[in-house]
DNA sequence: CTTGAGATGCCCT
DNA sequence: GGGCATCTCAAGA
């Protein structure tokens, strides 16, 4: 079943957290079939105090949609090239959002791998926020849009997610003592994990 | 396996 | 103009 705007409503760590397991579903007008994975990692932004968080600079026109009500899509490009996708969290007026990090596929494997470009086995078609976005056709087109919508929205299925790992946040070294904090949470058992501690001991196939 | 460089557009100073 | 919540490819060990 979709999650509702109460799903959203609450604190963001325990989001970023409950979000494992659940179903990201992209509904396109290309290709009749529906896109659905899996998320396995995400990552918690919270608040101006944040240093790592796109709503410590202010309320700019970007970061607007943070501070917006829980449950809308922030989707931004990066490096030029690369999109990321966030779910806004807790209430209007308090910017805060879960990045969505990677997502192992489940649904429409065959046209995500399409839409990366590139022939790829499975566990590199979702491993990544910009790999996942190309993946599903997630762009800034998506920003601000509802997820209780008919575009973009997160289900819960029923997954067990078994043991969960934390750690710092990817990328965010800029961000002084914030950048320590364990924000980050993926599934310990997945091999769609990006960078995943045990792809380094070669217990998962390689990422590349 | 690892490391390093380059691609490339937008946001904010 | 600097820097970015990334990814891919090529080269070396």
């Amino acid at each position: 079943m979709k999650l509702d705007t109460g799903f959203y409503r609450k604190p963001t760590l325990d989001i970023a957290r409950d979000l494992l397991g659940k179903v990201l579903v992209r509904s396109t007008d290309r290709g009749s079939d529906l896109l659905a994975g899996q998320i396995v990692e995400t990552e918690a932004y919270i608040g101006q105090d944040d240093r790592a968080c796109h709503a410590s600079r202010g309320r700019t026109p970007r970061t607007e949609v943070m501070f917006g009500p829980p449950g809308h899509a922030y989707v931004y490009m990066i490096y030029g090239m690369y999109c990321c996708l966030n779910v806004v969290t807790e209430s209007s007026g308090f910017p805060a959002a879960v990045l969505i990090r990677a997502i192992e596929p489940l649904e429409g494997g065959d046209e995500m791998k399409r839409n990366r470009g590139r022939d790829l086995p499975p566990h590199q078609i979702g491993s990544g926020p910009g790999k996942l976005c190309q993946a599903m056709r997630i762009d800034r087109n998506l920003n601000t849009e509802s997820l209780t919508g008919s575009r973009l929205w997160i289900e819960d299925r029923g997954y067990e997610v078994g043991e969960v790992l934390s750690s710092p946040r990817i990328g965010v070294a800029y961000a002084g003592t914030w950048s320590a904090r364990p924000w980050r949470y993926f599934r310990a058992d997945n091999p769609h994990v990006s960078r995943h501690p045990l792809n380094a001991s070669g217990t998962f196939l390689s990422q590349r």
